[in-house]
DNA sequence: GGGATGAAGTTTATCTTTCAACTAAAGAAC
DNA sequence: GTTCTTTAGTTGAAAGATAAACTTCATCCC
């Protein structure tokens, strides 16, 4: 993709357990804080939108700020969006300065069921994840995986992501679609 | 959940860091690798499936164990195994011993397919994992997701994930599944 | 050997996510 | 100011994932 990449060949073994690894235990965690979750009825990635609503100045965020933060498409966010806005923990405003902006605002019920989720979930993260490692294991991990994400951002592999949104003209012969 | 963890009550601000370090850049590390390999036309979580066969004995295996190795439920994976099947990747076979099971048996052209998609694959997930950390680093990473897996395995984190499958007579006074 | 229990997979309905197309407003170009 | 392009967000249909019920076969236990 960029011209400074080498292109190595492949992985060597103890890179290829690595990753196995990574990923293995990336989607046992994904699977049990959703599963800890869903005692509350929603998925951790709709915690993280609220979440990251109860942390910002007002209690409020733009849609395309959530999703940048959570790292999710715009699309999935409006539809998750209205889902929480059903449950009436958060509500949609316009946004002041731009008229074709939305703002995402978490409801009093919303922090209020936020507050009462919290426990259970910080418990659930140390229990499947920041007990099973060192202090510093774990802070390394952190400090690794924030490489990573500003690696990704970087290098404009995101940009690329989000330019397979809309270039459906795309670069590759066979940006093949299922077909069947 | 185990009378020997303590229930600590916050994370402190440098393990809450990291831990959302981790979630951000895992999230978009699937979404990188996801996207790489759509030029294929096929997801992460499908590829991880042939991927695991490709290396299995025989090109072959349970669909209990894939799911195992995957980290999907059964039931996700008799469907993408359907889809995968209706490609002409992989086909099922009655298991010999046991007639309740089924094996999933690569073909010859998911083979060829597996071999053409990969350097695609791993060229994805150096540029977008590997090179972004040293070799050390990337190795501790892998070595502090395995102790995670491990210790969730462990903890039986995964049984109640099984458990729950089944049993819907829950633990938890509000399993509250969505109600609107 | 005859239930009870559990495990392996599948099925169907429902929920969620993705994809592509679309509206509307903002910014640029000129 | 008018057109062109870009950005923000939504929509609706199609694809994919989840949940719960179900079938079939193994096993356990007596």
């Amino acid at each position: 993709m960029s011209p400074d990449t080498p292109q190595p060949p492949w992985l060597e073994k103890d890179e290829q357990d690595a990753w196995r690894d990574y990923l293995r235990a990336s989607r046992m965690l994904e699977a049990v804080l959703d599963n800890d979750l869903q005692v509350h009825g929603l998925q951790l990635s709709e915690y993280e939108i609220i979440s990251v609503l109860s942390d910002a100045p007002g209690l409020r965020l733009r849609m395309s700020e959530i999703a940048e933060a959570v790292v999710q498409s715009r699309s999935r966010l409006t539809h998750t969006a209205g889902r929480l806005e059903k449950r009436g923990w958060v509500h949609r405003e316009a946004c002041v300065g731009d008229r074709r902006g939305v703002e995402l605002v978490l409801t009093d019920a919303g922090l209020a069921e936020i507050a009462r989720m919290a426990p259970t979930h910080v418990r659930s993260v140390r229990n499947n994840l920041v007990s099973h490692l060192s202090r510093e294991d774990f802070l390394a991990l952190g400090r690794s995986m924030a490489a990573v994400s500003r690696g990704i951002e970087g290098t404009g592999a995101c940009e690329e992501v989000r330019e397979a949104e809309k270039l459906s003209l795309s670069l590759s012969p066979g940006r093949a679609r299922r077909r069947d």
